[in-house]
DNA sequence: CAGTATCCTCTGAGATACTG
DNA sequence: CAGTATCTCAGAGGATACTG
């Protein structure tokens, strides 16, 4: 129970949140993981994402090879973004994320209801 | 698989983000899940953190019901900090990050070694 | 010991307009 | 359609010094 095996939990977890952290790489990965989207379908679903961060962070996605970017030569372009392989294995922490929201949210509406 | 149902899974993890993202949160909550601490432990065990940011993110943490502050009026006074019941319920999240950071390492490490 | 107080930097994120 | 280019700013986060 001493500092090192702090160390052995922690530094993992760093090294997950340096690569998924921020507002909206997990809400990204979460509408493509129920289906593999274009740019735009992504603008709409994604609520209140700008273009230019999602621009950006479909960019760190795709470096860290949790996302796949297939253009289509069709006229214009098409961009389709889908899910990797590698990218499906954040699907616990999506899944824990939302089951914990969800048990969350039930918990602060009730809580409202007492304290007003 | 229209937009609605990409909201019903995107709006609780956005909930779950707001409370417990950025960089100090979840290493904190960790650290303290393995046994309460006081403030100078978990300053030492949380490698890199301020203490204006260790007080500033156990408030936040406090605030939210996730870590439950103890003073003792021993001289001079030591405070504990240890993780509330509802705080364990994030132990599912945390157990996801750490196992897919370890992986993950292990991925990048292996990668390396093929790209040098 | 358990924090505050200052000061500072940097970047995550938004708004708006524009392009191949 | 699928993005870029600017501009802007709040606040996350860090360094250092100080206090009850």
């Amino acid at each position: 129970m001493k500092s090192e095996l702090c160390l052995t939990h922690i530094l993992p977890i760093r090294d997950a949140l340096d690569i998924i952290s921020g507002k909206w790489k997990i809400p990204i990965l979460t509408a493509l993981c129920i289906h593999k989207r274009r740019f735009k379908e992504l603008h709409r679903d994604v609520p209140g994402i700008t273009a230019k961060m999602l621009s950006k962070e479909l960019k760190d996605l795709e470096i860290n090879g949790l996302v796949k970017r297939t253009v289509y030569e069709t006229m214009p372009v098409s961009v389709e973004y889908a899910v990797t392989e590698y990218g499906h294995t954040l699907n616990p922490i999506i899944f824990a994320l939302r089951d914990w929201g969800l048990k969350h949210r039930v918990k602060i509406l009730s809580e409202d209801k007492v304290e007003v």
